[in-house]
DNA sequence: GCCTTGACACGAACAGCGTTCGCCGCTAGA
DNA sequence: TCTAGCGGCGAACGCTGTTCGTGTCAAGGC
């Protein structure tokens, strides 16, 4: 009955429904009809089952496929970034760790692959990798923060009070004074524009243009 | 006695030699020799004081004088990812926040100055402004979590655990099979290697170079 | 067959958590 | 003098992760 897959699983379907911070041990004790203690005879720990959460999530990460390392790395975070937010706040989880499941690993043979081919230098690679992981991360926990974190209970939609939270920062914006403030009272609009998913977007095509300007000239 | 700013420095003082989790209502009212109710006559909840905390680290930071939005970025990046590393995982708390601070604003417009004036359209300054901030939290909170997480209370330094960690992932790296991971495995020097503050500085250096990309041709 | 060991299961309890409720004392204003 | 508001705070509520001790079962050894 128990056992430690079908826990992650009880976990797992947790964070789907409510996030991270609703798995408890006993929430995930009462999947089974029974007490926390009785998990611990197959988990050392809460750290430990939700790293094996997040070790779950990261194998459902589908590679694309792709032939230069552009397309790979703008796909491959893509397909992070929305495996991540499938699952609400579950980037959070990967703070901190080297992933080692098979998707992840294959991901990193085949970037790698891709970039040294092309000229990329082995440390730029190794480096663009976990730099844009952790923006991949980042990126999908803030935006279920921006899309959660404002649900105060009262039954509202949690993501129109996210959007009156930026419309009240541009009111409060729109008040600084003139004077200390010009440059950023002319482009407000710039400030507040954009959607989640053209700001990611854009940040991984900066880190690609950055990288791509690293590869070796006569290989591009 | 009480009084939200004092509250606030008991917080930000338990912050400072604990981290972030060690911040209770009952922790910071034992400061001031009292229960955790009488903190609730000065702050809403705990989310709030927390936010208060995070509003005085970033009042801490101290904006280059700079005279290229290349320069300000990087060092404004530096200043930053520093302020918040000198306050253990404080830099978690800015996710999902727009910062509204003196300081912040400050830092925002003088970028935006100068990248407005170097020819950068106003979106793209923007969303750098956006996308760089995110990425120097991210940092800053991994790279707490690696110095910081493997504490398992044994007394022995926590970030000689987290070089044991990564001596752990590169040995059972090193097993893989080598059909499948030939590029991983020969690189395995690459993947490992630098320090935090390379890492960073490389992502840093790879978004400027992107945005720079995107600056007006004419105006550089 | 009996005993031992190990694995699994789990109730009770511990020490902690954020927050609310109700009460109290003090001060200022009517 | 009375009332209202503010600040303070004890007790209690419902929750948390984890440990300890006990019980059951199966497998292996004597």
């Amino acid at each position: 009955m128990l056992g430690v897959d079908a826990i992650v699983d009880a976990a797992l379907r947790i964070v789907d429904s409510e996030g991270v911070d609703a798995v408890s041990m006993r929430r995930v004790a009462a999947e089974f009809s029974t007490g926390p203690a009785s998990l611990y005879a197959h988990v050392a720990n809460k750290d430990q089952l939700l790293t094996l959460v997040h070790d779950r999530i990261v194998d459902e990460i589908e590679i694309p496929d792709c032939d230069t390392w552009q397309e790979l790395l703008r796909a491959g975070s893509h397909t992070i970034r929305d495996t991540y937010r499938r699952h609400n706040d579950a980037a959070r989880l990967s703070f901190g760790f080297v992933p080692e499941g098979t998707k992840a690993l294959d991901y990193t043979e085949r970037l790698m692959e891709l970039m040294l081919a092309a000229g990329v230098p082995a440390q730029v690679a190794a480096w663009t990798l976990d730099v844009v992981s952790l923006y991949v991360a980042a990126d999908a926990y803030e935006g279920w923060l921006l899309g959660q974190r404002f649900d105060d209970g009262s039954g509202r939609d949690p993501e129109q009070l996210g959007h009156e939270y930026f419309a009240g920062v541009a009111e409060r914006f729109a008040t600084l004074p003139a004077g200390r403030y010009p440059v950023l009272l002319a482009n407000l609009g710039a400030m507040m524009a954009g959607t989640g998913d053209e700001r990611f977007d854009f940040g991984i095509e900066m880190l690609i243009a950055g990288v791509a300007a690293q590869a070796s000239p006569d290989r591009d």
